[in-house]
DNA sequence: GCTCTATATAAGGATTGACTTATATAAGCT
DNA sequence: AGCTTATATAAGTCAATCCTTATATAGAGC
């Protein structure tokens, strides 16, 4: 499954949002999404499995519990896939950034001429 | 349609992909592909219209041609959801910059004292 | 006006995905 | 050992998604 299926369900991004914070127990998480959403502990735990599965979260047993936590790697992945569209919207710093870098010079190259007089 | 859903389908996002380098017309982009993916002209039409309607694409005609470009605002609002997740992986850089920061009121202190004697 | 080309829409079928209820597994407690 | 609690898996259903083929729309050129 890509990394976008993955964050394309809605329980599935919440449970990641709400593991920003710290790890927590299959049963926490459970309790606040059924909350949210409204579904049974199973969907609760498909979601977590798909999420296991597809690298978004890390478990770790602690006796009946199961602790989850969030793995960056594949939303890093996302990130750099948004990268290419970025400049999109940071066109204004970009323009800003040249900007800057064209006045140095400029005011450089006055500096010097200045001198040179 | 949540943009997440929209960026879920590979086809779409190669389409994007496609425009990141400018607008192009309905029938380059099937081209492509069909090229890429073996699919025929109105499943390309169709993730065209998803595209549209979801707002990632804007389209314009000229002549029978569709001119189809990248409309930013729906990545951006991806790119806003990222941000909460994105100290996960940025972590060095923020270490870096607490510790450059308590390194810098170190030496400012030592100078002091330095000083004072 | 007819035909060709570019593109979109309609209708239908197959696959996938997200639920449900029922059940399995295994740790903790008495 | 037996009961309870925490969590996962199994099996089945329903709806959504993505494709296909067939067809509609409309600009361009003869």
């Amino acid at each position: 499954m890509h990394a976008f299926d993955v964050l394309g369900d809605p329980v599935r991004r919440r449970i990641l949002e709400l593991l920003v914070d710290g790890e927590q127990t299959s049963g926490s998480l459970t309790t606040a999404i059924q909350a949210e959403f409204g579904i049974s502990q199973p969907a609760v735990s498909q979601h977590l499995r798909v999420l296991r599965d597809s690298g978004f979260a890390s478990v770790r047993a602690e006796g009946v519990r199961r602790i989850y936590l969030v793995n960056p790697a594949p939303l890093r992945e996302v990130d750099v896939w948004l990268e290419q569209f970025r400049h999109f919207w940071n066109q204004h710093l970009d323009a800003l950034a040249t900007e800057l870098a064209r006045g140095k010079r400029e005011r450089r190259k006055t500096t010097e001429e200045k001198r040179a007089k």
